[in-house]
DNA sequence: TGTTTGACTAATTCTTTTAAATATTCAATG
DNA sequence: CATTGAATATTTAAAAGAATTAGTCAAACA
């Protein structure tokens, strides 16, 4: 029957994005993948063209946990500050949990597939709507002044996003020393982009 | 006699500063700055230690040459947001006109020796305290309420250093639009300077 | 007809070897 | 002390081959 399929498709993605998450892309193989599921290799083939968009897939199936994740805890929040804070450690906590899957999508910057260029694309894009829309909250209450959303938000984005790959390119060396840098990241993150909120301020 | 020695030095330091600068560290031989010159290989040696050496001074000496151009343009400078401002122009005029220099320090994060390590540690370094000094500027003048300089000047040094290295990585593809993207870039760190500037605002 | 597999082929990565380019040394010279 | 040509040591590049892994397909199965 067709969800006993759809389910099957849901295990591989399951089961792909532990290896992934945990080995990262070129250290996991689709036997692997395969074995870990008691499935033949073949059939991975059946439900995903390639290794590269089972890839694509898995990250695109995280970020939308992610998005999720982050609409749900975002919802009651009226606070522009307090909606950044929370999307910044959810967005941590994330990186955390699956850091190998996304340093591949940081250190490929070359030779991006066409598909995982897209879902980074978008993912940025959603990223940065989502701010834009916490901008214009801010705007409407009186509580920001901000003449244009589009560029400010991006700013604020490239901000932070920067300051991450600037700290991790730094500490490239240490290899596991992650979980404490990651939570200097953040904490750097938060008042920068605290800072950056009140100059915003009316 | 001795001014002749220094002399030399200097003719190599600013051979080897054209060909760094033109083809980068790896792409640049010894024996091609010293044909420049009509020296012989082996006088480079006399005067530097190896080709890591020769690479540090040059990458030393350029960076000098731009803090003493940004301490003469900031001198009658005041105003903190224009004082920012010319240094971010400043910058962006160097790397631009050195990019290939620089080139190799941002993405040789790995395997860095511990003398190229110094010297970027070391402008790094600079650079922040000219930043503080700039952000105690604005304090003593009351235009500014800052509670910790160090670490709001380390804030937005990451985030101006990041929003550089995030255009960049995501630009690697398209190799000579590169006038216009620094000139995209250095805007973003306009901007995003002026509102963190404002964030601090009294 | 839609799913699944084992066995096969193709592509890629990893190793090893060798040759070439380049960095580095040094004894000798003015 | 400054300089060099020639010799050596290291690093990179290319080629070849082996091994791993991606991807295909005809046949089986339910």
């Amino acid at each position: 029957m067709l969800k006993s399929a759809d389910e099957k498709r849901i295990k591989i993605l399951e089961s792909a994005k532990r290896r992934f998450a945990h080995y990262g892309m070129s250290k996991t193989t689709m036997a692997e993948i395969a074995n870990d599921l008691s499935f033949s290799k073949a059939l991975l083939y059946y439900y995903f063209p390639d290794k590269n968009s089972l890839y694509c897939a898995v990250l695109d199936y995280v970020i939308k946990e992610q998005e999720e994740d982050i609409l749900q805890v975002l919802k009651p929040v009226k606070n522009t500050e307090k909606a950044i804070m929370l999307i910044l450690e959810k967005r941590m906590e994330y990186i955390k949990r699956y850091y190998n899957l996304f340093e591949y999508t940081f250190n490929a910057s070359k030779d991006v597939s066409e598909d995982l260029g897209k879902v980074i694309i978008c993912s940025f894009e959603k990223q940065h709507k989502q701010i834009i829309s916490i901008l214009k909250n801010g705007g409407k209450s009186g509580e920001l002044v901000v003449d244009n959303y589009e560029e400010t938000a991006r700013l604020l984005l490239f901000s932070l996003m920067g300051m991450r790959l600037i700290v991790i390119k730094d500490l490239k060396h240490s290899f596991f020393s992650t979980k404490e840098e990651f939570d200097a990241i953040l904490e750097m993150q938060k008042k920068m982009a605290k800072i950056f909120i009140k100059g915003l301020c009316a």
